[in-house]
DNA sequence: TTAGATGTTACTTTATATATTACATCTAGT
DNA sequence: ACTAGATGTAATATATAAAGTAACATCTAA
């Protein structure tokens, strides 16, 4: 499968948003730092502000968290850009006339769906203040080792 | 995206060979209930083989499970299947000369294990036994409705 | 009024999962 | 040993969805 970077994208944003607020904030100079372009910025940003997480406007006005990045978790952002919201995918054409083929797909719908609580549980736990702390960390220590 | 079936069409055939033991268990009839193509099973079941969860032999031997079904969990048949094996997945081409780009791309890695983690801590509690016996359940409970 | 931004759509490009085909290889049964 | 029929494997084609691209309407602040 070809992978989908919408949730990456979507936390470089608002990441982007929330580290630059005094610099350029036009989807152009975020499309420059996520190195895609501005188009999907703005789909993704739209997506984002439908989910209240971010505040845009039309206009020369920059974008702005809706939120505190306390209070935006990965989960937050998931939902917001992954409409489907399936990790995993049930094969949809299975042979109904098997006892298989006619009734694995509403069993692995559930345990499927077992998985995805877990794993959102843990997105809910990750914040966007986490994620920018470890941003910033990274920093750090990429200056501290370059000046050795 | 196009969606992998890879997991699902694995455990379709695992769960099949494990109900139809007495029938016909060539990749052409487990091709049918899943409505794929004969290759493709082929090649899932190499790769079933090759973890260990399923015994296959060239020529007419029927394939069989390797283990009892009770001891095979859907991660171990996500492993075997999943080579990438990540749900999430990173831009990795993002600006290295920005505090955000240069940063993300390992943050987010860090997160994306953890939730990868916890999807996989539930996957190694649902096994193929449990798995076949809501098969059966659900075809039961089709049978006793068409009969009423 | 206007510059410059977002919101939105349509279309193109690209990546990749699956389908298809073909054939080498192996094994059980004769 | 021979053969039928299966798996193992690779090459190629096709389908499909993600991302790229371009164009333009719309809005807002100065």
């Amino acid at each position: 499968m070809r992978y989908s970077h919408r949730l990456s994208d979507a936390v470089h944003i608002l990441a982007y948003i929330d580290i630059y607020h005094d610099s350029d904030l036009s989807s152009t100079a975020i499309a420059a730092s996520v190195e895609s372009n501005p188009a999907l910025v703005r789909r993704l940003m739209v997506a984002l502000r439908r989910a209240g997480l971010l505040a845009t406007q039309q206009g020369t006005a920059a974008p702005r968290l809706a939120r505190q990045p306390a209070k935006i978790s990965l989960l937050d952002v998931y939902q917001a850009v992954e409409e489907e919201g399936n990790l995993l995918h049930v094969d949809d054409k299975t042979n109904p006339k098997c006892v298989v083929g006619g009734n694995i797909q509403e069993t692995l719908r559930v345990a499927y769906d077992e998985v995805q609580r877990a794993a959102e549980t843990q997105m809910a736990q990750i914040t966007l203040a986490s994620l920018v702390d470890d941003i910033w960390t990274r920093e750090r220590e990429k200056k501290a080792n370059g000046n050795r």
